[in-house]
DNA sequence: GGAGCAATGTTAGTCACTAACATCGCTCCC
DNA sequence: GGGAGCGATGTTAGTGACTAACATTGCTCC
């Protein structure tokens, strides 16, 4: 059932979206959302802590973890993250509307946005890595694992936001994290890395 | 030779990093910096654009790209991404003093200004992805290598700031590149990806 | 019908950041 | 040597995001 505060809070978010795709994100002030949605400037911060949240606050799910944590352990751990994001996706994936697709599209054009966003994901990495490290995997090796994947991910949705052309996001969420798979056994021949013995 | 304008700007940025690691980032003020460094808080901002740039103005190079282009380009791309930014840092590894390791100990602790950091981090992935796609490489595939790479690299350099463990940042940034490394051919058996069958 | 609580409003403040204009100090040129 | 001119800085006044403290409203449940 749909309470006072879901009412007020959706009706905020749907105000903040129309205001942005009409005069832009930095040229609409919290008291104009407020006042379009009816309430005072104070309402809006007790439902969404920054001005910018009102577009981001995507609940990422801790059962990206649980499907993370379920790929077979003997996987090299980025090929686990990978999978796991992947069945994460297929298991339950994110209805697409027009609202979503225009958020996205927001944020694909704005550099502070896509740095806010960001922190989301620093949240689900957070999440993967956590579930990782407990079942003793080095932490530097889940981070950067989960960091890579995550930012395939994003970049995969921020290229969908910023030009949609037709292709289904979830098809280019898979291609995106198919790039990471190890190849198909033989097509680059296996070449040592350069020689890192100059690192500092 | 250093003008007046760049003492100045060095002597903010000394002020700004002392009053941070004693109170914090945000329970500095601006004025209190400005007011460090002997001048108004708005000599701060005519050097600074924002308060978070006096701790993260990285010049994110665009030696880098070049770094990448030059990689051989019948490699897949996350790879031609990977060896460019493995080159690119043997060729020209940023010095490690204790200034920096604490800039990046503060950007580590605090999810605002990894979120920030974050925005440098998308200009290099500019950087990379224009030069690729100039080359004919699809721009989706162009960009989610560059954001694997450059997130696999964001996550070792964090873990780094939170955490030294005596390690040296440049082998932590070597075996971050080096788990997006193809597998020594034979490791883990070739399996297909799960049926992406019903993905939207 | 009133007690109590959750949601909201009001007011006053802090701080990051901007714009417009004044001043200062150095250099260069006569 | 003494301005002219210009770059760096200061002053002041403002906007807008965000917070804290306290008042008010309206609904529910006894």
């Amino acid at each position: 059932m749909a309470s006072r505060t879901e009412i007020t809070r959706a009706r905020l978010q749907a105000c903040a979206l129309e205001l942005f795709l009409a005069r832009g994100f930095d040229a609409t002030t919290v008291t104009e959302i407020a006042d379009a949605a009816g309430v005072s400037h104070m309402t809006f911060f007790r439902h969404f802590p920054t001005k910018e949240s009102v577009l981001l606050d995507d609940p990422y799910d801790p059962l990206v973890a649980d499907a993370v944590v379920a790929q077979p352990s003997d996987l090299p751990t980025l090929e686990r993250v990978r999978r796991g994001l992947l069945a994460a996706w297929s298991a339950a994936p994110e209805p697409v509307d027009t609202e979503t697709r225009a958020r996205i599209s927001l944020i694909a054009d704005h550099p502070g946005l896509r740095a806010r966003s960001w922190e989301n994901t620093q949240r689900t990495e957070d999440v993967i890595v956590t579930a990782l490290t407990g079942e003793g995997v080095p932490r530097l090796e889940a981070r950067v694992a989960a960091a890579a994947c995550l930012g395939a991910i994003m970049a995969a949705l921020l290229d969908w936001g910023s030009d949609d052309a037709g292709e289904p996001l979830g098809a280019r969420l898979a291609s995106a994290l198919g790039q990471l798979a190890p190849p198909p056994v033989d097509v680059p021949p296996p070449v040592d890395d350069p020689p890192p013995g100059d690192l500092p």
